[in-house]
RNA sequence: GGGCGAAUAGCUCAGUUGGUUAGAGCGCCUGCCUUACACGCAGGAUGUCGGGGGUUCGAGUCCCUCUUCGCCCACCA
């Protein structure tokens, strides 16, 4: 006997119990030798999570993204696969050094009084007592990861891995120092990529400064500057060689304000004459143009400004800054130069200005480019397979938006610097011997002695970018340096879910990274999710206040509810809005959904009761009423368009996506849609109501129907088992005849069967109803009241249809089944059936004449509108011989209903409006 | 500056290679506490498919153009 279920669904308890069971059961753990890649039986589907910061919690975004790819986990889990989701953290360099300093400031020291080595053991604390909360809370979401497999990219087996990769790439010639001009954050104390500094919009100021010519002709040259505290840099003053205003004072020299030593101007093609006044500073040391610029002019590079953002002669630079400027600040000492010129009259003017300045992407300090020596990834060689391979379909980007975005990002790809100034990192496996002076010794293994003269080395001090340990997650995760099983038998991965912010950082660097390494892509699909934002369509973030704490709309409506919501709201790469003010109204339908579900279990354990349930298998095919083929074929379509929305988990013929394939599936809130409207708007709203009857009955026929209402629920939780799976494993354990052992976690994923032949005739039954409640609602007859009427069916076969499922209808009316082809006389109130060819009379004496006379009137005059347009149409040869045949015949058909739709109304007008 | 995308109901979005009377969820209006469910049931209203032009027997769908938004990239100091 199984205990009669809460009429509310206790999701607190439920889902935690529910969790705990699936790791009892052991669920998500994938096994290697499984995988047909290893001689098993089953097609491996992997994801690997993007590795949240270990230091993060989770917010809405982290519940999408997670959301999505716990959906396809589970779907290609029930679908057989070997599926293994990996999780894991990112150690986030920057990110958690940050927190870890705030919290050493609030303690009144630094890093550097702490030192390296105290620091980083006190990071490395930190880690292991705040860590992985994230992993912690993916669970509450119902993440069905595998986590005997977590991953930490600052792990011994993924630091292995991540000097594997920079030894080859220096083996390679790919890895190499380079003196350049870098993106510098004056705060953080490291360099960044250019995708880390990113360019803001900022209103600053465009100063005009003139340079004074050297030879006291009285002449001078005015240059555009936004940065004048660079000017003590300054080395030349350049002009476009065939800008005419400036022609003769090439080759000579101008003297530099407020220092006062000379530099030359000299011509070069990058300089833009119709901007400003067309002739521009050289700072070769604090602009990455500027070096280049000076590189082709051999012109010299003194550092003015030091790694905090101070004025200070830094490096061949002495005299350069003036005492009244040494040690300000950039931006004081922009203020104050400007002063200085003001005074000195030097400064021409100043106009308000609008330029993009790079911020760093970890704490929005202004950049500041800087000249310093650094390790570089040379790019091109490892872009050209990344680039071929979305070209040849061998991966695919969805939405497809994204690849023209992806292809034109590694058409321009850029060098990568991967050397950062930092202390919580992977330091880089480079040693240098002193004694020696020779070439650098870079090493996979630790290096202590230097292997020609036995003399000391010290290991280069910078660690690498924590991108570099993330661009071969989907490698190291599995084992990669090793030749493991895992990586034999789950190497390439499946689907990469993430945001598109990451495009460049993250994604392409490890579809670089796969094909250098192991020379194959390290997934097919790349499937970019939209972005979590409130009702002004601003991005959810800390500092704006205006985020959703996943956790606590878990507490409040459970992870189902969470689930539901984001994923049926979020179409393909469209973003998902949510209203932090009114979480009640933002997560109802997933609340609604949920509690639906829950009630429609309530009924159908209530009422099939204990008894044995047949399988359907064991029901003959002529028992089965026209409702519960009609439910049945509903249920195949559901399966099948929630298959078509889901789409190929993989390519299907081999390595590359078809044409076709491309940018199928994936579509997650379709899916939802479909499986939605077949459990609500078709099971419960109609075949329950029409099986109630039957199931409370005792005869032979209640036994149909319970199997029938069964298994449709059985399949029905199957499909919404990816979406919702707490709920659906709560009731799926319920279910008459389920042995003990049995996770709907691990059910077989629905099949859809061949269509039903009397399916379709259920619809004549329900268009009557539906005619029939329309009337009375537009009657106003109270609900308890029966009414009587007379349902009138064209043909034999309706006819028969409405005899025979007439108990529906006697809910709402004593129905008589009349054979003509037109009202009684008296009779007035009508619908017509959907097919247009039955009409509901409700009999005299709850009719208004006039009433229904007008809208006989409008209903004819519609129609004939309608019927004149399609006769037209069909009069029409150009139609008839060029449109598809299937499309004319559809029409032919419908001018031959629509004509008899005419006569009844017309009759029935004659009837209601007299003469 | 270069590239890409979007504009369909009050809101968020579907609408497959052009082909019935353009759909869904949420919201809104009306009536119902009908013994699974008021987090519900039943019924209902709402669109010159951004403007203009073109191709076609036929355009929300294809082409051109204008307008408005959004995204990505970029060294205009």
């Amino acid at each position: 006997m199984t205990e009669p279920l809460a009429p509310q669904f206790d999701f607190a308890t439920v889902e935690r119990e529910i969790y705990t069971r699936w790791l009892d059961a052991d669920l998500f753990t994938a096994r290697a030798p499984n995988s047909m890649r290893v001689g098993g039986s089953r097609e491996p589907f992997t994801i690997v999570i993007p590795p949240p910061n270990v230091t993060a919690v989770l917010h809405m975004g982290h519940g999408l993204n997670n959301a999505v790819q716990d959906v396809l986990v589970r779907w290609r889990r029930m679908a057989q696969d070997e599926a293994l989701w990996v999780p894991g953290t990112d150690h986030a360099g920057i990110a958690t050094q940050n927190v870890v300093e705030r919290i050493i400031a609030k303690e009144g020291s630094s890093r550097f009084d702490l030192g390296r080595a105290a620091f980083l053991e006190r990071v490395t604390e930190f880690v292991a007592e705040t860590g992985g909360v994230i992993l912690e809370q993916l669970r509450a979401i119902g993440s069905s990861c595998d986590w005997s497999r977590t991953a930490y990219t600052f792990s011994p087996q993924l630091s292995r891995a991540v000097r594997e990769a920079f030894v080859r790439l220096y083996e390679e010639g790919l890895v190499y120092r380079g003196h350049r001009v870098i993106h510098w954050c004056p705060r953080c104390l490291t360099s960044l990529s250019d995708e880390e500094a990113e360019p803001r919009e900022t209103h600053g100021k465009l100063y005009y400064v003139s340079y004074a010519a050297a030879n006291g002709s009285g002449r001078s040259i005015t240059v555009a500057t936004t940065r004048p505290e660079t000017i003590p840099g300054d080395v030349a003053v350049a002009v476009n060689p065939d800008d005419d205003r400036y022609r003769d004072l090439v080759g000579t020299m101008v003297t530099l304000p407020l220092v006062g030593i000379e530099i030359p101007v000299i011509a070069d093609d990058y300089v833009d004459a119709s901007f400003g006044t067309g002739a521009l500073k050289i700072t070769p040391a604090h602009d990455a143009n500027d070096f280049e610029v000076g590189r082709r002019h051999t012109l010299p590079a003194p550092v003015v400004i030091d790694e905090v953002g101070a004025l200070r002669e830094v490096a061949d630079a002495e005299g350069r800054v003036p005492d009244a400027l040494e040690g300000l600040d950039r931006f004081e000492a922009r203020e104050r130069i400007a002063e200085m010129l003001r005074d000195s009259g030097a400064l021409v003017k100043t106009e308000v200005h609008q330029n993009n300045v790079r911020h760093c992407y970890r704490c929005e300090t202004v950049i500041e480019p800087r000249l310093s020596d650094q390790w570089f990834v040379k790019m091109e060689t490892l872009a050209a397979p990344a680039l071929a391979a979305v070209r040849d379909r061998s991966i695919r980007i969805l939405p497809e938006r994204w690849e023209a975005v992806y292809i034109n990002w590694l058409e321009n790809i850029r060098d990568w610097n991967i050397s950062r100034q930092l202390w919580w990192g992977h330091r880089i496996p480079v040693w240098y011997c002193d004694a020696c002076g020779g070439e650098p010794i870079v090493s996979r293994d630790d290096v202590s002695v230097c292997p020609t003269c036995d003399g000391a080395v010290r290991q280069d001090e910078d660690v690498l970018d924590t991108w570099f340990s993330s661009w071969l997650w989907p490698l190291s995760t599995l084992g990669w340096p090793d030749e493991s099983t895992d990586l034999e038998a789950f190497y390439p991965t499946d689907m990469l879910v993430t945001a598109p912010e990451i495009l460049f950082f993250w994604v392409a660097r490890m579809i670089m990274a796969g094909y250098h390494f192991v020379g194959r892509a390290p997934f097919h699909t790349v499937y970019l999710t939209g972005t979590v934002r409130d009702m002004q369509h601003r991005k959810m973030s800390k500092s704006l206040g205006n985020g959703i704490d996943p956790l606590d709309v878990v507490e409040r409506y459970g992870a189902d509810a969470l689930r539901y919501t984001v994923i049926a709201g979020m179409g393909l790469g469209t973003d998902v809005m949510l209203d932090p003010e009114n979480l009640d109204q933002s997560f109802a339908a997933g609340r609604n959904f949920v509690t639906k579900l829950w009630n429609i279990g309530r009924f159908l354990l209530l009422n099939v009761g204990d008894g044995d349930v047949k399988s359907l298998a064991d029901i003959p095919a002529e028992r089965l009423t026209r409702a519960d083929e009609w439910i049945l074929g509903r249920l195949d379509a559901a399966i099948r368009e929630a298959g078509a929305s889901l789409g190929p988990a993989r390519p299907s013929a081999g390595a590359r996506w078809s044409e076709r394939e491309l940018t199928q599936g994936l579509r997650l809130s379709e899916y939802v849609e479909s499986a939605r409207r077949f459990v609500w708007n078709e099971m419960a709203d109609w075949y329950v109501e029409a099986a109630k009857n039957r199931v409370a009955s005792s005869g032979p026929d209640r036994d149909v129907a319970r199997a029938v209402l069964v298994h449709v629920f059985d399949q029905a939780l199957r499909l919404l088992h990816p979406v919702v799976p707490f709920v659906t494993e709560a009731l799926w354990q319920r279910l008459p005849g389920r042995a003990s052992g049995e996770y709907l976690a691990r059910a077989a994923w629905p099949d859809a069967g061949a269509p039903r032949a009397r399916a379709s005739q259920f619809e004549i039954a329900r268009a009557a109803v539906s005619a029939i409640r329309q009337i009375r609602a537009e009657y106003n007859v109270t609900p308890g009241k029966l009414v009587d009427a007379v349902v009138i069916g064209r043909d034999e076969r309706a006819r028969t249809v409405l005899g025979e499922e007439s108990a529906l209808i006697g809910r709402l009316a004593r129905a008589t089944i009349a054979a003509s082809a037109q009202a009684p006389a008296g009779a007035a109130a009508h619908a017509l059936l959907s097919d247009g060819s039955e009409v509901v009379v409700l009999l005299a004496g709850l009719v208004d004449l006039e009433k229904e006379c007008a809208r006989v009137s409008t209903d004819l005059a519609q129609l004939e509108k309608q019927l004149g347009a399609l006769q037209q149409r069909l009069a029409n040869e150009s139609f008839v011989s060029r449109a598809k045949p299937e499309i004319v015949e559809a029409e032919r058909t419908k001018l031959g209903e629509w004509t008899i739709r005419r006569e009844q109304l017309a009759s029935k007008k004659r009837t209601l409006c007299g003469a």
